[in-house]
DNA sequence: CTCTGTGAACATCTTCACAGCT
DNA sequence: AGCTGTGAAGATGTTCACAGAG
């Protein structure tokens, strides 16, 4: 498969958003144009993301609904079921390992651990905080396919080798500080200072 | 000023990072094959970069470590302090009222608030939940620079609204939905379900 | 006649490569 | 000689515009 654009796979999955919104509705068919206004773009934009996966519209109408969602999700490996442990169970981590928009999306948070003995045994609706040091262990048996990073930036490398010699291939980073991985490991970064940096220069900048 | 790309500004802030850092293991000067090193990018990147905003290096020799620091904290407009106004006190809000990142860069959160009658009154590490009603009034004398938005979907958009009416033109939007705001206001949101969804694709059509 | 699918044109971002200062 | 600054080339992403299916 050709390389896709990370800014295609960010619109298909708003798109598939907008998708699920008008299949509760009962819509049948949708669109480039309508999605488009939904989504911020343009109807070209939608048509070419989707042409990068095949055709599934038909012209002078426009896409099933219930298809091109279903299209959609298998593109984006959202059929299955993804399991995700959580490192880290401070505040940032408590509040992921129970984020509702998780769940709705079937990533399931199956554990969470942390350092810190105060913490660990606490529960997080109904996720029981685990010991650290049982992670590289736990992870065989877990075998999640994502974990999630919410430690302290300077914890976050040794955490990353750790899970990345454990086998699992995504990682999501909420600490602010850059990663190193082996090859075959995706990591992605959220890094909410750095937001609202890029914010404040566009307010700054904007005169 | 001409119209610098998010990329661009984004890699400034991480260039700002290391420089930081470099600053304070008193570096005196840095090259910019050594900060494409640490920011994963190439050298001519980083100068690239620099350029659209001047020439601040000296041939032969680099940069100024303390020099470029304070140039591209002024480049973003970090050299003042932003306040910051979080709505929303649920689990998200809560982490990000006492998230130690924000403060480390001088972005002070003044207030947090809620609709929950739970939840107003309560502090989160001095901050005291204050009722939402009260929201449209307390702008005013808060004069915050941005706003950071925490609350459910659906309440999203009508806090926008009255936000973006109360004059704040920053917004920055944790809630998974698309947002409107007039001219002038600029939104930019972090969706961590969305952010799940791209690492799920990658992962998937890696093969 | 409507709306998709897609090459081609265009715009934007990144990398190259080297002139020029120190 | 070392390293910056920057036009030019190259790569990538977006928009246009229209042929063609329904």
């Amino acid at each position: 498969m050709k390389h896709i654009a990370e800014s295609t796979v960010r619109r298909l999955s708003r798109y598939l958003r907008f998708l699920e919104g008008e299949e509760e509705l009962g819509a049948e068919t949708i669109s480039s144009d309508d999605l488009a206004t939904l989504g911020g773009t343009t109807s070209a934009q939608v048509r070419k993301d989707l042409s990068f996966f095949g055709s599934f519209g038909t012209r002078g109408r426009g896409y099933s609904v219930p298809a091109l969602a279903r299209r959609i999700r298998e593109i984006l490996g959202l059929e299955r079921e993804w399991r995700v442990v959580i490192v880290g169970a401070g505040r940032v981590g408590a509040a992921l390992a129970q984020y509702r928009g998780f769940r709705e999306r079937r990533f399931n948070v199956v554990a969470a651990y942390d350092a810190d003995p105060a913490r660990i045994g606490t529960s997080l609706n109904g996720i029981v905080v685990r010991d650290q040091r049982t992670l590289d262990a736990d992870l065989q048996a877990l075998n999640p396919g994502i974990v999630l990073i919410a430690v302290p930036p300077e914890a976050a490398q040794p955490i990353v080798d750790r899970v990345a010699r454990a086998g699992v291939r995504g990682i999501l980073n909420f600490a602010p500080t850059a990663l190193r991985v082996p090859d075959g490991v995706v990591v992605r970064s959220v890094d909410m200072a750095l937001e609202l940096e890029i914010l404040a220069y566009a307010l700054t900048a904007a005169k």
